[in-house]
DNA sequence: GCATTTCTCGGAAACGCTTTCATAACTGTC
DNA sequence: GACAGTTATGAAAGCGTTTCCGAGAAATGC
């Protein structure tokens, strides 16, 4: 019947006001822990009485559980990894943004990683993230990324992955995506609505997904609206950057039949086309009428304000997010998930460089 | 003399590859994990052999101590908390990637907060960092925010608080700041440098630190240069935006002797000021050359380029972080930390919008 | 050859929580 | 009143580490 006062075992506790444990409600109620921890957490074998008295005390003392003990306890971390190519992006931004609200939904914690569109670094971060014991992970993969063993780690311990935006086809993992075809189709069909005959198109590079589905929703329009494609208007740039958008604009100009539309595959190309344009004394959207893609924050901002198609970045994310817990919940059952492929909706942006 | 073979306790073990333990080491190799582990952690009375066969099978293994464990027992939890107004935002973003890349080095993960300029948001989240553990916070405050009973609860328990860019003056913490003043004189002098006589300021709201700052700087720059300071070239926005900036550069020009250069609170204004000057037939820069201050990367994609004050949000991010880390171990060896503030330097970044 | 120091190592407790199992005290039944 | 069934609770194990303490063995000192 040891009757022993709490000896500052709990290395010396010299300290300000430590939070509160559950033994430090047992011990003032004279119960033990295990049925405080009973009480809280609801379970019905518990008196009435005595659990009332608990959630009193509880609240008094403002206890909260210990997530580390919880953790190790309940093997879970109740993180997940965010692996993204760049934070100073407002694309990935919106999409960080979007993930963060859904993980603090569930309960979930984000820790966040950049590649900076390094494979190294990005599989330096996964073995962090592996080491951290996160629950689940959610990743954009770098441009640079060859190869997956980083990813296979995951499945290999049961973490599950979700992809967005920048996926990886043939990986047998859930994935959240734009539906960049429709976007390209929607961006072409308000040009031609507005009455553009000769549209041009300033394309990414070859490859990625994401440009392709662009550069095929341009076509879609076209042929749907009984306009002919002609390759002499399409233009592709290697390193989209507003410089290679004046550029390529330039040589649009320059053709015998100029063209009377632009649709771009990114906002910057599409503002480098539109200062070209001024430069060489063309009204937009007058002489030209031009849309980008992405409506970063940017489009708005510049003179005249930018039509652009939206990508639901936070959507994105949180839809991912959801994915991911949904998947980290089944493996805690020991349910196998299947994966999934979302495919989100962009959205006109209408502005002035756009509309006559 | 119990000899028993590990009768599955861990939870029945039916996954996959789960990761090795220190017990695993532990009993293949015949001895107890309390060896196991000061070997590994470089402890003197380890015999040179003993330790060897720990290594080596520590590798073998690909062993790595379970976080989570580690934090339960070292009362501690190798994470900072970050609370930011807004995190699709270029300047925030910057900071996020300096304290990610400190915070990378020193063996901490970061959890990310944004309070969206809410007050009740910020508390919500200090409550939740609170309850996690963190081992120290980094905070730029709301716009919103009044009363810090929240940073109260940190120091409190002993957490340390560092402060960035949105700061508390009498709270005592340590605070890593720009030096607005600073910023506000160099892109003052570049205009007088570039030979403008009446230089004008687009100033924003009275009250906040940073504004401020920077219209002292411009007064500054003045004085210093023998320029007359003259209230009717100074226009204040209370909400800064393109909009703004447009009306605010008419009323400039509007004057009977209107500015021949303006240094503006914001990239935003600054572009806003420009749209207006071009629409209504004036030359930048050779009619009103323009400097803007923050160096989002939208100043570089507008027509002209605009000049701008470049804030050093990355380093922000890394010192910040590096001074609470600094704190965090002050803290562990019960050693006080006397709050420190840093003031860092603007640069100019020079672009076509002034010079001439 | 005994006492003492040095060198290695194992045992055990602790971090705070959850959950299984056991038990004690009741309640009701025949 | 003996038994089964219920209800409320406690003891203890376990999650994976770290570290204090002490024990045995070897080495040293006299």
């Amino acid at each position: 019947m040891a009757y022993y006062a709490c000896a500052l075992p709990r290395s010396l506790q010299p300290y300000m006001n430590r939070p509160a444990r559950l033994v430090d409600i047992a011990e003032q109620l004279g119960i033990s822990a295990s049925t405080v921890s009973r009480a809280l957490r609801g379970y019905p074998d518990i008196s009435p009485d005595t659990k009332e008295a608990v959630v009193a005390l509880a609240e008094k003392l403002h206890y909260r559980p210990n997530p580390i003990a919880q953790n190790l306890r309940n093997q879970e971390s109740r993180i997940i990894g965010v692996m993204i190519p760049e934070i100073v992006h407002y694309f990935f931004s919106s999409v960080i943004g979007g993930i963060m609200e859904a993980a603090d939904q569930h309960g979930y914690t984000v820790m966040l990683c950049q590649s900076s569109e390094s494979e190294a670094r990005e599989k330096q971060d996964a073995a962090m993230l592996l080491n951290s014991r996160v629950d689940g992970v959610l990743i954009s993969l770098s441009d640079t990324t060859r190869t997956f063993e980083h990813l296979e780690a995951f499945r290999a311990r049961g973490t599950p992955v979700v992809m967005f935006d920048k996926v990886a086809e043939h990986i047998a993992a859930s994935k959240v995506l734009i539906d960049d075809v429709q976007g390209g189709r929607l961006a072409t069909e308000h040009l031609i609505a507005q009455g553009c005959k000769r549209i041009a198109h300033i394309r990414g590079p070859h490859g990625p997904v994401t440009t392709e589905g662009r550069m095929a929703g341009y076509r879609e329009a076209l042929e749907r609206n009984g306009l002919p494609f002609d390759p002499a208007l399409v233009k592709t740039c290697t390193r989209v950057t507003k410089e290679a958008g004046m550029a390529l604009m330039a040589e649009l100009m320059a053709l015998e039949a100029p063209p009377d539309g632009l649709f771009a595959v990114t906002d910057l190309a599409a503002i480098g086309a539109m200062v070209q344009l001024k430069r060489t004394g063309y009204a937009i959207p007058h002489d030209v009428a031009i849309i980008g893609f992405s409506d970063w924050d940017m489009a708005s901002i510049v003179d005249p304000p930018l039509s652009s198609v939206f990508q639901p970045g936070f959507d994105m994310g949180r839809t991912a997010t959801d994915l991911l817990i949904r998947e980290i919940r089944l493996g805690q059952q020991e349910q196998p998930a299947v994966p999934e492929t979302h495919v989100l909706e962009t959205q006109l942006q209408i502005r002035a460089s756009s509309t006559r």
